[in-house]
RNA sequence: GAUUUGGUAGCUCAGUUGGUAGAGCAUCUCCCUUUUAAGGAGAGGGUCCUGGGUUCGAGCCCCAGCCAGAUCACCA
C-alpha cells in the first residue's frame, strides 16, 4: 500500500487507469507511435481531407454528447480535435467513444491520433479523428490557465516556487516560459556558430580543478576518494583554456558551468553559464570590434532584430558601441579626475561623496567603487568601459601607454557588466608577480583576492604565449537582456532551491496528546467526555487536538445524549 | 545576513470584533446535444505551512520555526 496521501482527483484517475487495464487497453504502452505531423505543420499547410498522424496531451474538451472537440497539445503548440461517436465506433460497441474517451481518459493524458483534417463551420483548422491510442495516462492534474476572448489569462500557474520546483509542469501550461528557453538555445546556437564561422574551436576543460583559479569568487569545494586529495569545482575556465593557446591553438571557446559558493538572489545562482573564448595576435581593441559584432549577431537570431525590451528600457544591440575609459567615465558623472591621485587622495574623495570604503582598500579596489557607485549604473545602451586600474585586474597586460591601467574592457549593459575581456597577460615574470600581489590582498583581508598561484599555470606561460585577447561573456544575464526577464531563475530550468521536504503521510501513529487520551479510553473502552477530560490533564488546546485527531483517525467516536457527552473507542 | 510580504480545495484567490471554512475554474453525477474560456442543475473535495501559547472557542491574536517572493547588503 502506498502511504502517500492522495487527493481526490488523483484517486479518480487511478481508478480510470484500473478500467483502461479491464478492457484490455495497455495505458502506458511500449510500441512506437509513428507520428508525422506536428500541430504546427498542419496550420501551416493544411490540405482539406489529408490523414495525419499526431500525438501529444489532452488539454481541454467540449463535450457535445455523440461528438466533442478537443484540444491535443504536442511541443509545438495546440491543435483542435474533433471526436465523433460514430466515426470511432462505426459498429454497435460505443465503448471507445463512450468509456474510453469520455470517462476514462483525462485532462493530460497522452494520446495518439490518426485522423483527416477538415474545417470546422467557425473555419478552424482541426482534425477529425479516425482512431485514438492511449499512449500515456497523467495520474496528477495539471494547472489549467484559460485565456478568453479578451485575451485575458484565468488562473494562470504563477507560483515561482511551484513553478521553479515543478519546473516540468510550468512548461506544460505555460509556453511564454518554454518560449524563453528556446530562445536560450537558440543564443547559445548562434554564438557557436559564429565562432565555428571564424575557425573557432570548441573545447571542454576541467570542472574539477586543484586550485579554484581565474576569478575572485569562493568556491565549492569536494574530496577525491582515491587521491585523497581536496579538489574544487571551477569558478572560471579561462587558466585552462589560456594553456590551450600555450598549446598552439588560434582560438579557442567553451561554455562553461561555473559554480561560486556566495548569496543567491534574483541574479546569482551557483551554477551559472560563461561562455570565454581567447583569440591568439589579438588585442583588446580587436576584441571590442569582435564583441560588438557578436552580440548583433545573437540578438537578431534570437528575437529577429538587434533591439530587444527589458522592462523599462529599450536596448540596442546594433554595432558599434560607445567606447568609454573609466577615466573618462567617472569625470563624465562627478567631475573628478583620478589620474595621477594617491590612494589617500581617492580614499578622501570616497568618504567626502558618501562611498563606503574601508582601509583594506587599495587605489584599484577605491577606483572601482567610484565606478560602481557613480557610473556603472548610467550604462543603458550597450557600452564598453575601458582601462580598468591595474590593481584589480592580474589576469590582465599593463596598458600599452599608461602602467597604472590595464588593456581591460567590460561591457555594460542596462547598469550591469554582461562583457569581461582583456589583452591577455602573457608575461610570466609579471605574471608571477601579479599573482604574490593578489597573495598580500588576501591576507590583507580582500577576500575576493586569490590565495594560491597556479605554478603549471605559470610554467605554462615560461614556454610563451602569443598575444592573446580573452573575452568571457555571462550566457545567463544575456538571456535574461534577450528575453526580458528580471530574475535569473525565469532563465534557468532548474534554479537552485532549498530541497522540498516530501514528508510521508502520517498513517494510524498518534502523537503525545491522542496517546495520553487513548490509553486512559482503552481502560474502560468509554467515558463520559468531561471526566476523559479530566483525567487526561491537558490544557484545552491540547485536548482539543488530541480528541479531533483521535476522531480523524477514526479511533474514537463521540455520542450525544441528552444531556452528555460520551466517547468510546471504536472497533 | 537585514527588512518586508505571503503560504487557505487540483489551480487562482476571498475570508468581517475571534464563533459551523468560501467563490470561480477543475473533478464527479444527472439533464441538454449546442463549435470556440464559460449550456443547466446538483454533489464531492481542506494538515487553513508546522509546532507551541492565549481563549469556552483560533484560518484570524501572540511566540518560535519552515518555505517562497520583493527590497537592501554582499557579489571581477
Amino acid at each position: 500500500m502506498s502511504a502517500i496521501q492522495l487527493s481526490e482527483q488523483e484517486i479518480q484517475r487511478r481508478e480510470s487507469l484500473s478500467k483502461l487495464r479491464e478492457l484490455g487497453i495497455d495505458p502506458f504502452p511500449a510500441a512506437l507511435f509513428p507520428v508525422d505531423q506536428l500541430s504546427t505543420d498542419i496550420k501551416k499547410n493544411f490540405v482539406e481531407g489529408k490523414k495525419v498522424v499526431i500525438a501529444g496531451r489532452l488539454m481541454a474538451r467540449r463535450m457535445q454528447g455523440k461528438a466533442s472537440f478537443a484540444e491535443l497539445q504536442d511541443s509545438a503548440g495546440r491543435i483542435q480535435v474533433y471526436f465523433n461517436r460514430d466515426v470511432i465506433c462505426p459498429d454497435e460497441d460505443k465503448t471507445m467513444y463512450n468509456d474510453v474517451y469520455k470517462k476514462y481518459l483525462d485532462l493530460g493524458d497522452f494520446i495518439g491520433i490518426e485522423g483527416e483534417l477538415f474545417l470546422t463551420q467557425v473555419q478552424e483548422i482541426s482534425v477529425r479523428v479516425l482512431k485514438f491510442t492511449v499512449l500515456s495516462k497523467a495520474l496528477k492534474p495539471l494547472p489549467q490557465p484559460r485565456t478568453d476572448d479578451a485575451g485575458v489569462v484565468h488562473d494562470a500557474f504563477t507560483s515561482p516556487e511551484l513553478r521553479y520546483r515543478q519546473r516540468y509542469v510550468d512548461l506544460v501550461v505555460n509556453p511564454h516560459v518554454k518560449e524563453v528557453f528556446i530562445k536560450r538555445t537558440k543564443l547559445m546556437t548562434a554564438m557557436r556558430q559564429f565562432f565555428n564561422d571564424r575557425e573557432y574551436f570548441e573545447v571542454e576543460t576541467p570542472v574539477l580543478q586543484p586550485i579554484a583559479g581565474g576569478a575572485a569568487a569562493k568556491p565549492f569545494i569536494t574530496h577525491h576518494n582515491s587521491l585523497d586529495i581536496p579538489l574544487y569545482l571551477r569558478i572560471a575556465n579561462e587558466l585552462y583554456l589560456k594553456r590551450l593557446i600555450v598549446g598552439g591553438f588560434d582560438g579557442v571557446y567553451e561554455f562553461s558551468k561555473n559554480f561560486r559558493n556566495e548569496g543567491m538572489d534574483r541574479t546569482h545562482n551557483p551554477e551559472f553559464t560563461a561562455m570565454e573564448i581567447y583569440v591568439s595576435y589579438k588585442d583588446y581593441n580587436w576584441m571590442m570590434d569582435f564583441t560588438e559584432q557578436l552580440l548583433e549577431h545573437c540578438a537578431v537570431a534570437v528575437n529577429g532584430t538587434s533591439e530587444t525590451t527589458f522592462g523599462e528600457h529599450t536596448v540596442n544591440f546594433k554595432a558599434p558601441y560607445k567606447r568609454v575609459t573609466m577615466r573618462q567615465s567617472i569625470i563624465d558623472f562627478t567631475g573628478f579626475d583620478i589620474k595621477d591621485k594617491t590612494e589617500k587622495e581617492l580614499f578622501d574623495w570616497c568618504r567626502s561623496n558618501n562611498i563606503p570604503v574601508d582601509e583594506t582598500m587599495g587605489k584599484g579596489k577605491l577606483i572601482d567603487e567610484i565606478f560602481g557607485e557613480k557610473c556603472e549604473g548610467n550604462y543603458i545602451q550597450p557600452t564598453f568601459i575601458t582601462d580598468y586600474p591595474k590593481e584589480m585586474s592580474p589576469l590582465c597586460k599593463v596598458h600599452r601607454e599608461d602602467p597604472e591601467l590595464t588593456e581591460r574592457f567590460e561591457l555594460m549593459v542596462c547598469g550591469k557588466e554582461i562583457a569581461n575581456a582583456y589583452s591577455e597577460l602573457n608575461d610570466p615574470i609579471d605574471q608571477r608577480e601579479r599573482f604574490e600581489e593578489q597573495i598580500k590582498l588576501a591576507a590583507k583581508g580582500d577576500d575576493e583576492a586569490g590565495e594560491f598561484i597556479d605554478q603549471d599555470f605559470l610554467r605554462a606561460l615560461e614556454y610563451g604565449m602569443p598575444p592573446t585577447s580573452g573575452l568571457g561573456i555571462g550566457i545567463d544575464r544575456l538571456v535574461m537582456y534577450l528575453t526580458n526577464n528580471q530574475s535569473i531563475q525565469e532563465v534557468l530550468f532548474f534554479p537552485q532551491m532549498r530541497p522540498e521536504k516530501f514528508e510521508q503521510a502520517k498513517g494510524p501513529e498518534l502523537n503525545e496528546n491522542e496517546k495520553v487520551i487513548f490509553d486512559i479510553l482503552s481502560k474502560s473502552g468509554s467515558m463520559e467526555l468531561n471526566a476523559l477530560k479530566d483525567a487526561a490533564g491537558l490544557s484545552n488546546k491540547q485536548w482539543d487536538k488530541g480528541i479531533k485527531g483521535l476522531g480523524k483517525h477514526g479511533l474514537t467516536k463521540v455520542t450525544k445524549t441528552d444531556d452528555a457527552l460520551t466517547v468510546e473507542v471504536v472497533g
